[in-house]
DNA sequence: TAAACATATGAACAAATATTCATATGTTAG
DNA sequence: CTAACATATGAATATTTGTTCATATGTTTA
């Protein structure tokens, strides 16, 4: 054990004095942490609904998918805000697209995305 | 297919095409569309998740109650940062918290928070 | 092919946000 | 009361992010 790690251990038992008991589940649970990549990804995909268009953009395409133009009517957002937007959301694979013609049609990527969503709504109206 | 999922394909016989656009499903939605508030609301729900400290603690939280010294031993950010993230989780009433000696003791305001980070980290693992 | 339509995208700007630093507040022990 | 500790907070800064505007790409129709 290295000084450092000495004197790191002895800000431990210091620190024993404020929580007592809960140093040994820090120990613990600093086991157990999932990596920074992990709490990234979770923190980056929280983000993505983060944000009350993109947020109506996926409760919309939680009732079925639909083209550009049918979110533009239905949110009163810019055609281009709606388009950047969805590329955000295709880049997180919360949304798919096909090409239909003139349009592009989108919708929710997997079952996963309307759960969170639903938690969510329930949560607020608590 | 799931429910939901035949529940789409049945709206989706009923659109018109897309020159038509999804007119008739598009009204529908829009009736039953939550109000901007609701939007709102979710939006920052998911934003309060959406930052990879705040989700650190968070998780942290949700193994177990514990001080704010305990939590900056745990991830590798500053008091104040943590204290200023705490302050954001309690006025979003994602934590709550108690004085406890010189010590404030915080925890998970209740299991839905817990639920929602589950759905999340079960989504990324995919 | 040209015109009309649907969508995508780059750049610029404004607004929101996270962290840091310094310091204030509150609590306990000596 | 004072010192030491634990936490909170205001201001400043740097970064991220969402929207807008102009324009590009791609598809169909006349």
């Amino acid at each position: 054990m290295s000084e450092r790690e000495v004197e790191q251990e002895k800000i431990k038992i210091e620190h024993s004095e404020c929580g007592g008991k809960y140093v040994e589940m820090v120990k613990k649970i600093n086991d157990n942490m999932p990596c920074e990549e992990e709490f990234y990804d979770l923190s980056e995909l929280f983000k993505m609904l983060g944000d009350s268009t993109r947020v109506k953009i996926l409760y919309a395409l939680s009732q079925g998918e639909m083209c550009v133009c049918d979110i533009v009517e239905l949110l009163d957002v810019t055609q281009s805000a709606v388009s950047h937007q969805l590329r955000l959301l295709k880049q997180a694979r919360l949304v798919k697209y096909r090409r239909s013609g003139k349009s592009a049609i989108y919708s929710i990527s997997d079952d996963h995305v309307y759960t969170i969503l639903s938690m969510g709504m329930e949560h607020i109206s608590e």
